[in-house]
DNA sequence: GTTGAAAAGACAGGTAG
DNA sequence: CTACCTGTCTTTTCAAC
């Protein structure tokens, strides 16, 4: 379900760093004519590469200033339900906005955003208190440097997918 | 700076939903003309609120289907010029979605999405090349549970910044 | 905040390479 | 099969109220 060309490449860069970005300035960038960039943008969100376009906030001018990053550690002798059980209370819980399962020393990353330390407080006492929680790691962001989003890598540096020689 | 009636809130959480929504279905949904919800939405731009609008892509579709979070420690008596030079690197580096600056064991916590293992061992190994790195810890993404940006708290529930009454 | 109108963009043909 | 062109419809945007 691949085949991403340079074209297809560019514009979905430039969706991602502008998502109202309009046909004819995409196609002016690419060198192509509106329609077909039109065509191009359907094709991939039908084929899921553009999941879709957000609105990106600021989070203190959300009253969710408070950033904070939670390691979470499920007990050696979960079980399947429980683990569900705790799947489907991040999912839930808006104050969760990332959930990552990682392997290492710990079961599962959140990426929290909430309005005050207290409300911080309240969640981390709810997830203690799933059954497959053991423990739970938690550092306060101070100051957030970079967050963005994911973006077609540049061109064959070092993290690119392309380029493999034979 | 602020002042956002119950209006906006909802607006903003429709757009953060949907980036591309119209603005008379926006006005459906709220109780307002087109015209006014693009005020509105005029206003969010300029007061910084809405920071602006941008494509979510397939991590995987685009190549970057790795993901990892690095716990990264400085060394305790680290100069200004130093702490700049990790931050510099930080922003140049495309493989780096997210910057945390947090309190506690560590120093920042990175959100890092790769195309391979190779190439993330590689911006690891250019990260602890840096004069401030004194240590990183890595987990590895295995299933990414949730993945969703900040959108405003839905009511005063136990996270809600609101209820400040006139 | 609303209604109404002009400008701009999105979208569906049809056409050519 | 892919991209461009043209016409129509929708959406945005600005005006007046």
């Amino acid at each position: 379900m691949q085949g991403l060309d340079d074209n297809d490449l560019k514009i979905l860069e430039l969706l991602q760093r502008d998502g109202r970005a309009t046909h004819a300035a995409v196609g002016k960038a690419v060198g192509l004519s509106a329609p077909s960039v039109y065509a191009r943008i359907q094709r991939l969100e039908k084929s899921g590469v553009i999941r879709g376009y957000a609105a990106q906030l600021d989070p203190a001018g959300v009253g969710r200033g408070l950033a904070a990053f939670v390691r979470v550690t499920t007990r050696a002798i979960t079980a399947s339900e429980e683990q569900d059980e705790f799947e489907r209370f991040v999912l839930a819980e808006p104050l969760i906005l990332e959930c990552h399962d990682v392997d290492g020393e710990d079961s599962y990353i959140l990426k929290v955003r909430a309005a005050t330390l207290e409300s911080l407080r309240d969640l981390l006492a709810r997830i203690r208190g799933i059954a497959a929680v053991s423990r739970t790691v938690t550092s306060i962001g101070m100051v957030t440097i970079k967050e963005e989003g994911v973006a077609p890598l540049p061109a064959n540096g070092p993290g690119a997918s392309r380029g493999k020689r034979s």
